[in-house]
DNA sequence: TCAATATGACTGATCAGTCGGTCAATTAAT
DNA sequence: ATTAATTGACCGACTGATCAGTCATATTGA
C-alpha cells in the first residue's frame, strides 16, 4: 500500500494555520494549499473541519504528555522543581502561536466542546504530578499549594501572551524557584 | 430627535450572543433579530461587525474601569487588599460568560487587532494600581510583588473559567488574602 | 419639509462539504 | 509472466448555505 504521504502534511498545515489566522479565519482550501493537496484528500482523512481540528488537539496532548513525564523523573524536590520550571517556561518562550491558539479553543463556546476533553485530562494529569512533587516536599497542604503554583503559572503564561508588553519572562523565572526552593 | 432606543438594545444583544455563542458564530442578522430590530438598523449604527465589537469592548473597559477606581479608595494597605480581592472574585463569579468571551477575543489574531488597546491600556492601569498598593504597604519590590499578584489572580480566572471541573474558588480567594495580608 | 429612524429584500463573496472521477500500485487469476 | 481486477490515494469543479454589507424605500417626529 502507497503512504499516506499527505495526512500528516495535512496535520501540519493546518496547525500551522489554525494557530496563524486561527480556527474560522483558515478555510480548508488554505489548508489543502498549505499541505500541498486537494481538499478532497482533505476530506478523504478527515471527517469535517472539526474532526481535524480535534486530531490536532490530540496529536498535541501526546506531545505534551511525554514533556510532562520528564518532570516526574524522581530526584529530590529541588531538582524536580527546577527541571519543572525549566521546561515550562521553556515551552513557552517556543510555543506562543500554538499556546494561544490552543486557549483561543477553550473560550469559544463552539470549539469548546469539541476540545475540552483531550485538554482537561491533561490538565489534571498535570495538576496531579504537581501535587505529588509538592508532598514529597512536605508541604503541610499540597493539594492547595500545587493548585496555587499552577495558577501563578499559567497566570504568567496569559500574562505574557495576551495584552502586557516587554513582559519580564526571565525574571519570573528566576523569582518563582527562589520563591518555591525552600517550601514555607 | 427621536431618541436612539434601537442603538443600546443592538449593543446588549451582541454582548449578549457574542458571549454565549462567540463572535465568528453570531451573524448580524441574529443579532439584529435579538435587539428587535432590523438589520439595516445596525449598520446604521455601526459601521461594521468590527465597529459594533469594538464599541462594546469600549463600553465595557468604562464599566471595568469605575470598579477599579473603588480600589483606589485610599485607606490602610489590610483594607484596599481586601476591598480589591473582594470586588475581583465578585466579578469573576458574576461575570463569566462576558469574561470567556474578553479572553476568546485576545487569543484570536484577527480580533486582537481590533481590541488590544483599549484592552492593553486598561491592564496596565489595573497593574498600576497594585504597584502603588504593595508600595503603600512597604514591600521590598512593589512592581514584581504585583505582578506575582496579579499573575496569580489571572492564573485562578484562567483555571475556574477553562478546563477545572469544581473550582475551589472561596477557598482560593480566603487563601489569597492570608497569604497577602502580611506582606512577607 | 427636512432629517433622522427604520425596514428587509437583495447582492456578491466565501466556505464547508460532495462527488464523479483519474491513476499508480498491489493482488489475483490464467 | 502477462493481464485483469481491485484498491485507495488523490483531484478539483461544483453545490447549497450562510453571511456581511447595501440600498431603495417607508415612516416619523420636529
Amino acid at each position: 500500500m502507497r503512504p499516506q504521504l499527505g495526512k500528516d502534511k495535512i496535520l501540519q498545515a493546518a496547525l500551522s494555520l489554525f494557530a496563524q489566522n486561527g480556527y474560522h479565519k483558515t478555510s480548508m482550501n488554505e489548508i489543502a494549499k498549505g499541505a500541498g493537496v486537494s481538499k478532497g484528500l482533505t476530506y478523504n482523512y478527515f471527517e469535517s473541519k472539526q474532526a481535524l481540528l480535534l486530531a490536532i488537539i490530540e496529536q498535541a496532548s501526546k506531545k505534551m504528555f511525554d514533556v510532562a513525564e520528564k518532570m516526574s523523573t524522581p530526584s529530590d524536590y529541588k531538582s524536580m522543581l527546577k527541571i519543572f520550571l525549566d521546561q515550562y517556561f521553556l515551552f513557552l518562550k517556543n510555543n506562543k502561536k500554538y499556546l494561544s491558539f490552543q486557549l483561543s479553543l477553550l473560550f469559544q463556546p463552539d470549539l469548546k466542546k469539541i476540545v475540552e476533553g483531550p485538554l482537561q485530562q491533561r490538565a489534571e494529569r498535570l495538576l496531579s504530578n504537581t501535587v505529588i512533587m509538592f508532598r514529597e516536599a512536605g508541604a503541610s497542604n499540597p493539594d492547595l499549594t500545587a493548585r496555587r503554583f499552577m495558577s501563578e503559572l499559567d497566570g504568567i503564561a496569559l500574562h505574557n501572551l495576551s495584552v502586557f508588553k516587554d513582559y519580564p519572562l526571565d525574571e519570573m523565572h528566576t523569582q518563582l524557584f527562589d520563591n518555591y526552593k525552600d517550601l514555607k
